[in-house]
DNA sequence: GTGCGCAAGACTGTATACAACTTTGTGTTC
DNA sequence: GAACACAAAGTTGTATACAGTCTTGCGCAC
């Protein structure tokens, strides 16, 4: 346990990270307004800081922010959701090959662990925990894979991909995709490159077809769209 | 010409804006301490603009910020370099191939547009304005394929990478890499997709190989290094 | 009752003030 | 003369204050 973000003093990087986390965990769902002087109160700091926070959030797509208008959290439309798909495929199958060439037996004892955790989070219903641990999976082969540019990359990605998941993911397919990540797993673990890399490229292309990216979606469409009919 | 970062009131976007085009142009060089007073004595605005902007090119890697002791134009080591061409390479032959099979006739002329001002900039002899040209084309390619997303961390790698060019470029190249940037364009114009990922991918290539990344360089070593033999 | 205009409230944008930290220069002691 | 301690200058971190902008609710005219 014990995240990195837990144990500090208020600096912006601690709500920044704060904020992030109750996002990716889907506690601050899509389009809630961030009111300064409010986020401030919460975590005992001031405007100043909340706000430098906020711009950072604003910076990885995670919030958007309007001149004289706040801060609110962000609802990716359709287009930006399948943008986001298209630059993990371009990123990850590949970072995911060089992983399995790099990876040491730490490497793995690590990612297992990681894996054992998302079960936990799993069972124990923690969905949200579970969705996080998910993301930062792919974070952690970036790791493995020592690209630190690439992972901080996917950790962007897979942080807005949370909220693509919540407003667009459709619960029929409520099987948690865990599995993929023990494939992959093994494939690491046995140094099977190619295999590596196709499989992270299926499990890219099932994140996908999970989500209902098709125009007519229920989700972000900003009031003026949504009220037609 | 005519940026779109020149005419605007005071906002930290601005501020950030004209800081990043020195940067990117090798007006501040790798290393130049950013005093928050004097910046924003510069651009006649207060301190809360100045850090805010610095925080944002903090987060896009072209300013390092340590706690108490202010932030710097970022020297990239040698192993981000590596990453950064890695993460490149990943990102942009492929996103080539999409601009191909994509571009409209106005996209070329665009470009050609574009390719013409870099000639014109590296004919006037202003290597500052060349080089950043020369940047802008790569994201201007990622903006032909549609992918917003990715242009931004195209941008973001471009950027970088006039850091790293000041910090390891061996001159010996002199020869200035637009022709590569010709032949991409024609590719695109033909919608030869796999022409173009090609292309992109030896240019690329090229780019690194004009650095010096083997170990013993001269600039980054933050003092404690440089004072070993 | 409907529509317009105006005023109050709420929130953001920027500047300034103060506290804390880091660095540098000076003086004292051994 | 060298090393240490301390003081002063300079710079950053955070809070607060004020000005500007957007929203909303009320009242007035038609």
């Amino acid at each position: 346990m014990s995240d990195a973000v837990s144990a500090m003093d208020g600096t912006s990087i601690t709500v920044a990270g704060r904020l992030a986390l109750a996002i990716h965990e889907h506690r601050l769902p899509p389009g809630t307004k961030l009111i300064e002087d409010e986020v401030g109160e919460i975590f005992g700091v001031s405007r100043t800081v909340v706000r430098s926070a906020l711009q950072q959030l604003a910076h990885d797509r995670l919030v958007t922010m309007q001149k004289n208008r706040g801060a609110h959290v962000a609802q990716p439309t359709i287009r930006e959701a399948r943008e986001v798909f298209e630059a993990r495929s371009l990123l990850e199958p590949r970072t995911a090959r060089s992983a399995a060439a790099r990876s040491t037996p730490t490497d793995i004892a690590r990612l297992q662990a990681h894996i054992d955790e998302e079960h936990l989070a799993i069972h124990a219903g923690d969905s949200g925990r579970a969705l996080r641990l998910s993301g930062l999976f792919h974070v952690e082969i970036a790791r493995i894979a020592d690209q630190d540019t690439i992972a901080a990359f996917i950790a962007q990605l897979v942080a807005r991909s949370s909220l693509i998941i919540a407003l667009y993911w459709q619960k029929r397919t409520a099987l948690c995709e865990s599995h993929a990540h023990d494939a992959l797993l093994r494939a690491l673990a046995d140094g099977k490159a190619g295999l590596a890399e196709d499989l992270m490229k299926g499990h890219l292309l099932d994140l996908v077809s999970s989500l209902d990216l098709r125009g007519a979606a229920a989700a972000p469409t900003s009031l003026k769209d949504a009220l037609r009919p």
